[in-house]
DNA sequence: CTCTGTATTGTAATCGTTTACTATTTCTTC
DNA sequence: GAAGAAATAGTAAACGATTACAATACAGAG
């Protein structure tokens, strides 16, 4: 592998010189930048990442750390955080924590071990706790769809707690007045989301049927299971809110096995809009969030910071949007 | 940050011992041993993997480089991927290439910029015409999706022609003999499931109606455009095949929006299994790939071939199933 | 012509590891 | 107890870039 040594020699210079023609910096006559050019074309040349990273501390890669690969959600700002790096010349390394605090912490000790350049996180409650304050992480961070009260940190989330009220009062005023409620569990999302739901109860004064109102961990199994539960109930719910789509699809092959009809025997909500929303039928009233905006918009939080480490912090509440369709 | 020097002061060996230490190596007394792991534990030391990177040449990440992370094929791969790079101490960069030669060529430049360990590719068109014969790509490489004729390259594929060849045998026994059919373009799968498909009809001496044969970008807009345009051939199909999960979509929504029903006015079957193929009514009948087997078959093959170059190529033809739903 | 300042270039140290080589000690074995 | 082998540890040279510093050339001012 040809290195900037061969190139020196090559062009009857010093490698200082090739560096400065390489990195473009300034006190290099334009005939010998000219000249080593060439020869850099010629050799097929390219930068060692490695050496110039151990020698000037710079990455042109970030990590994506999320709970879990397979929900759509993450799917969506995963596209969006990578298309964004690639515009500013960074890749991506993604990495799945399932939820799962030691993995998540292997995933922070990545970044430390490989130099990496900075890190867009969906932590875990655990991790959460540690980032509380002003505790700083020593590294450009953004934490996405979860709340931080870190002044250190970026932060880009939606407002979880006014889309619940507002998907749930769409259910309220369709005539549901007995509903049912599965939450994503050990995240502040799902507490989120709940506390709007209740709200939308208390603004329509409802009584709250906490026989109904179920957390679990967002998984379509769960989803389904939570929700045969439901359905088992003595006096079962007319409408159902999911607060993700995991949970939304396992509750829909649950109604669909219990033989019962969508909106007329139960309506049903959820948050997310996977692609399928619109396929099944009927179709599926859903909070959408701004998936691609969430990724788009931590991405450029975080590189920003990268190139200057004392930009003041900001934390971005992006917009939610109604979707309804016919299943309510 | 602590360095390996640090611990060698503390210890009062050299940074060789200590090395020696945390690569395991012999030739170091047990309290030595013990003493420099102490202090490791003691001063929360952890080696740097740039510096031991350039040093040694290893690498710990590996590159997943796929056309398009929204189909749900690449995000089951990506799992598989990273779960099994997880349990052998690997972190996974993911790049998305979009069918772009440009992109994918950046993306490749990414390995040796970074010094890689090695990589998996779903590749272009263009690329695997690069990759022909006996091309030496200097690189630990798995090829997946697509078949490549290179005795220096492993590959993990499925049986395309076949799949294709029994999915379109279940359309005609269920009584369709006017088949539509889209398929992905520009790859080696869409071609090779149009040759399964074509030999299925001729097996059931069916002539093909080449004027409802369409080849497409395996998008679900253009499923949709395409499958529109078939319903509005004077004599429409009475069974649509799509040749990936993103076309089916589209292809469903043109029949919701033109009011047929399935499978009464018009049957219809898919490559790939979503996770919507169940929740929508009828239920899609599709060849299920094994998405994750794929995944993480090049993933070890990968890993071991990282560890061991000289190990010896092969090809691995991983099976497909059938699963019959009721969209048929 | 000399002095000062700036532009251009090279020399060599540095980033944090690994490892070839060497030196010393300890163990076997006869 | 001597010879040879094996085990232990340290010294210093890599890996491939960047960059502080020094050296030289050259221009313009006086």
């Amino acid at each position: 592998m040809v290195k900037i040594k061969d190139i020196a020699d090559a062009a009857g210079v010093s490698t200082a010189t090739v560096s400065r023609v390489l990195s473009n910096k300034p006190h290099v006559r334009p005939e010998v930048k000219k000249r080593v050019m060439q020869i850099v074309q010629k050799m097929n040349y390219r930068r060692n990442r490695v050496a110039q990273n151990l020698r000037s501390n710079t990455s042109k890669i970030i990590a994506l750390i999320v709970s879990d690969i397979e929900n759509p959600f993450f799917q969506r700002v995963s596209r969006a955080v990578d298309d964004a790096a690639f515009e500013y010349g960074y890749s991506v390394i993604l990495c799945n924590t399932d939820e799962n605090p030691g993995k998540e912490e292997a995933s922070l000790n990545l970044l430390r071990d490989e130099n990496l350049a900075g890190v867009i996180l969906s932590p875990t409650q655990q991790a959460l706790d540690n980032f509380r304050e002003d505790f700083d992480f020593q590294m450009p961070m953004v934490i996405i769809d979860r709340y931080v009260n870190n002044l250190n940190i970026d932060n880009v989330i939606i407002d979880n707690v006014q889309a619940a009220r507002t998907l749930t009062a769409h259910l309220i005023e369709h005539g549901c007045q007995r509903i049912g409620g599965i939450f994503g569990m050990g995240s502040t999302t799902g507490r989120e989301r709940h506390e709007g739901f209740m709200q939308a109860l208390k603004d329509h004064n409802i009584t709250p049927a906490t026989d109904l109102i179920k957390f679990t961990s967002p998984k379509a199994e769960d989803g389904y299971n939570m929700v045969m539960k439901l359905l088992q109930n003595p006096d079962p719910p007319r409408g159902i809110l999911t607060s993700n789509s995991l949970l939304a699809a396992g509750a829909l092959l649950a109604i669909r096995e219990s033989k019962l009809a969508i909106p007329d025997d139960i309506a049903m909500v959820s948050f997310d809009n996977p692609t399928w929303a619109k396929l099944i039928d009927p179709a599926l009233t859903v909070i959408e969030q701004p998936t691609y905006e969430i990724g788009r918009t931590a991405a450029e939080l975080l590189i920003k910071r990268i190139q200057d480490p004392t930009r003041s912090n900001r934390q971005v509440v992006l917009k939610t949007k109604l979707i309804v369709r016919q299943s309510c």
